[in-house]
DNA sequence: TCTGGGGTCCTAGGACCC
DNA sequence: TCTGGGGTCCTAGGACCC
């Protein structure tokens, strides 16, 4: 038995955590650029903001129903993430972080009353960081991920589930008669794993209700659809085919890249925004102790802008031996980014993306590009040496804040960078940062 | 004026091989 | 008139997720 654990419009319960006067009102947590909403509170879904909804089409609700906007707060949404996973991770002997904002637990074995665990989940995620959650339990990972849409909704919409199901649903302990009439009340759209595109697919073929693609032939499925969906039937028949993974693989690719507040048509200033994206994304790589094989680097304008020419053009650029250093990837970037520069275009998007990763050990290594011999000492030693620097550099970061130490070509300030995005409507960095940490007076 | 960022998995089709 | 039958590997693109 899985349980999928919720947060509530997490960036917005975020916010609401240090700011409890914006509890009770329509707010948005808006996409880097301040571009589109990426999440909602209940009552701005109430005014028909919808997910991923531009900015400008929704911002007059700011002075009609005093709509609130807020820039994207990543470095308190992580970590009080990272405290929400250990308070829901205390319940089950495994867990599994799925996304920012989610984990699944294994109550496989244990034997407790589930509902009764799920509101004290509820009720320790809350007291322990002020976040709200749901809590949904199933036989497999796709019904569980289903009851937290009930709960979800159960407890948002009274009236659209039993208000029994609010919060806390559990599915698994359903006779079949109980958990049909709630498949049959749920559009198929809501299931994991059906997006916009097959959902309508499915739609248009009668497939209306969840109870409806519960029913289907698994092995027609497959031939119509795909063997991911067959998957998706047969979890929701409750027959096992997603497990727990509770030791995520390391990320096969690692991308950095970033909309600009502002158009860019200076190769200068997209040299520095590859300078800036590489780095970064040569710190994950490190993070996760991978070397990379190559990068692909991209440039493109914007595609919303119709009176604007337009021009998108990327390179994958093959590293000689496979490395973590920040130096060599922001070099092998710059010149990728060279070659694919074209003039007189207003660029809006730049990006930077590893590949072919490997493990750091392995690239250090022995081999050379040719015939497999060992490298000489001093190559060797060249590694070793900028893998120390790397380390020496990550830490001097990690500890006086990202940024203290770049590489040359990183260029201006922050606030100075031609490219740099908007975000004016920042809360402080209430936990990761001292000087914005709040302060309480008695 | 103004439209995010970061991933995964699967499939189809082409290149190449014998 | 008429052009094999596998197999592997790689890449691009589509679909999904949050």
């Amino acid at each position: 038995m899985f349980a999928l654990v919720d947060g509530n419009n997490f960036y917005c319960s975020c916010e609401r955590v240090f700011r409890p006067s914006l509890v009770g009102k329509p707010i948005v947590v808006l996409s880097n650029n301040d571009g589109c909403a990426i999440a909602r509170s209940n009552e701005a879904k109430d005014l028909g903001v919808k997910m991923a909804q531009p900015w400008f089409q929704i911002r007059d609700l700011e002075r009609t129903h005093g709509l609130v906007a807020l820039s994207a707060n990543f470095q308190l949404y992580g970590d009080l993430s990272d405290r929400m996973m250990t308070a829901a991770g205390s319940f089950a002997p495994r867990q599994e972080i799925y996304s920012i904002d989610e984990s699944f637990l294994d109550f496989t074995g244990v034997n407790v009353d589930l509902v009764a665990t799920g509101h004290e989940i509820h009720e320790r995620v809350l007291r322990w960081t002020g976040i709200p959650t749901c809590v949904g339990f199933g036989p497999t990972k796709t019904l569980a991920k289903l009851a937290n849409h009930i709960g979800k909704t159960a407890e948002r919409k009274p009236g659209s589930y039993p208000s029994r199901f609010a919060r806390v649903c559990n599915l698994g302990e359903l006779a079949k008669e109980g958990l049909d009439e709630l498949l049959a009340a749920t559009a198929v759209g809501e299931v994991w794993g059906v997006g916009r595109r097959i959902g309508a697919q499915l739609v248009d073929a009668g497939v209306k209700t969840v109870l409806d693609l519960a029913r289907l032939d698994p092995a027609t499925v497959r031939n119509r659809f795909s063997v991911v969906l067959e998957k998706t039937v047969r979890e929701l028949q409750g027959i096992q085919c997603i497990g727990l993974d509770d030791a995520p693989a390391a990320k096969q690719q690692i991308m950095c890249s970033r909309s600009f507040g502002k158009p860019v048509t200076r190769i200068d200033d997209l040299v520095e925004a590859v300078t800036e994206f590489a780095s970064r994304a040569a710190e994950k790589l490190r993070g996760q102790e991978s070397a990379a094989g190559a990068l692909m680097v991209f440039i493109r304008t914007s595609p919303f802008r119709a009176q604007d020419a337009q021009y998108s053009s990327s390179v994958t650029v093959p590293l000689a031996r496979p490395t973590g250093d920040s130096n060599l990837l922001v070099a092998s970037a710059v010149r990728g980014l060279r070659a694919i520069y074209r003039e007189g275009f207003r660029y809006a998007k730049a990006g930077v993306m590893l590949v072919d990763l490997q493990p750091q050990e392995l690239a250090q290594g022995e081999l050379d590009l040719f015939g497999g011999h060992m490298v000489g000492e001093e190559p060797k030693r060249e590694a070793r040496d900028r893998t120390k620097l790397m380390a020496a550099m990550d830490a001097v970061n990690q500890r006086y804040g990202r940024g203290s130490l770049l590489v040359g070509s990183a260029g201006l300030a922050a606030d100075r960078r031609a490219w740099s995005m908007k975000q004016d409507r920042r809360t402080p960095r209430y936990t990761t940062c001292w000087e914005e940490m709040p302060i309480a007076r008695a």
